[in-house]
DNA sequence: GAAAGTATCTCGCTGAGCGAGAGAATAATG
DNA sequence: CATTATTCTCTCGCTCAGCGAGATACTTTC
């Protein structure tokens, strides 16, 4: 059941993937009322409250590359859904920090819990060789775009 | 240099190269004077040009989830950027059938043509035994998510 | 050939995100 | 220390992508 593969193929297969999770994550952000961004911007502030990281609104506005103006929209509508809050930062109090609240726990656990689940299910058909190819495989693909998103 | 790879691992990995091709997408986009939505709406039009299949506004709109309204203004804009052109389908004059322009092409090779061309090399770096099993993996993965979408 | 169905477009509107710049706090310089 | 420069966030006014509702033109059905 093995073939050999033309590297075209994997290309359109990685795209392939890329349009399943946009539309994935699009279904799922209409569902509950918010906008693609709303979720892009949930799950960088998940990762980041995992991680311990403090986010202010400049860094989510720059990893979603949003303008400050647009930002300021973006957390007003977060705040708004009861998703995050905002607490100025007593050491400087220029900045302001956003707080995770549970119900973003809540709905991020709604959003990749199934999805997640069912991933790691399909894993389970490989062998532990071929999952490390596969992480070996995508490292390199993601470092090129990175790359690539450089220049 | 082979691991036991936690599952977790993996997921945010496939997450993580999405970001990448979105950024990388997007940057592209309005490098050239695009939105989002008309490179994904290029994309899709180059696609089928490729395999011979004719696309109408009201399929294009359906692939990119817009409804008929935000789909003509997205074909207005590609017309007027002179990616596409409209004609009257002369069977069903009900229809209008969209046809890429060279200028479209050239736009798409530039999009996709280094990326293409880096990611090709990096998977030069694979044993063919590799290759398929990454195909393998990520067939299964755009599956799962492809089939999570429909619940 | 009237009625129902289909494909596209028009109109008016909402709201995400932009550019410019104001305000408040901190850091750097004389 | 006072002043100037810098940093972070927010406000204001605006543009335009996309939506809902419905008009229009063509085709199929009975």
């Amino acid at each position: 059941m093995s073939e050999v593969v033309e590297p075209m193929r994997l290309v359109h297969l990685l795209r392939g993937l890329t349009v399943e999770l946009d539309l994935f994550g699009a279904e799922f952000a209409t569902r509950n009322g918010l906008h693609p961004t709303d979720l892009r911007a949930l799950i960088h502030l998940l990762d980041a409250a995992r991680a311990g990281e403090v986010v202010t609104p400049g860094r989510l506005g720059e990893a979603l590359r949003l303008n400050s103006a647009g930002t300021t929209g973006l957390v007003d509508r977060l705040e708004r859904l009861g998703l995050i809050r905002r607490e100025r930062d007593p050491q400087d109090r220029r900045r302001v920090r956003l707080l995770v609240e549970e119900r973003a726990m809540e709905l991020g656990e709604g959003f990749f819990g199934g999805l997640i689940g069912d991933l790691v299910a399909a894993m389970g058909q490989f062998e532990p060789g071929e999952l490390d190819t596969a992480r070996r495989f995508l490292t390199a693909m993601t470092g090129v775009v990175a790359a690539a998103r450089e220049t």
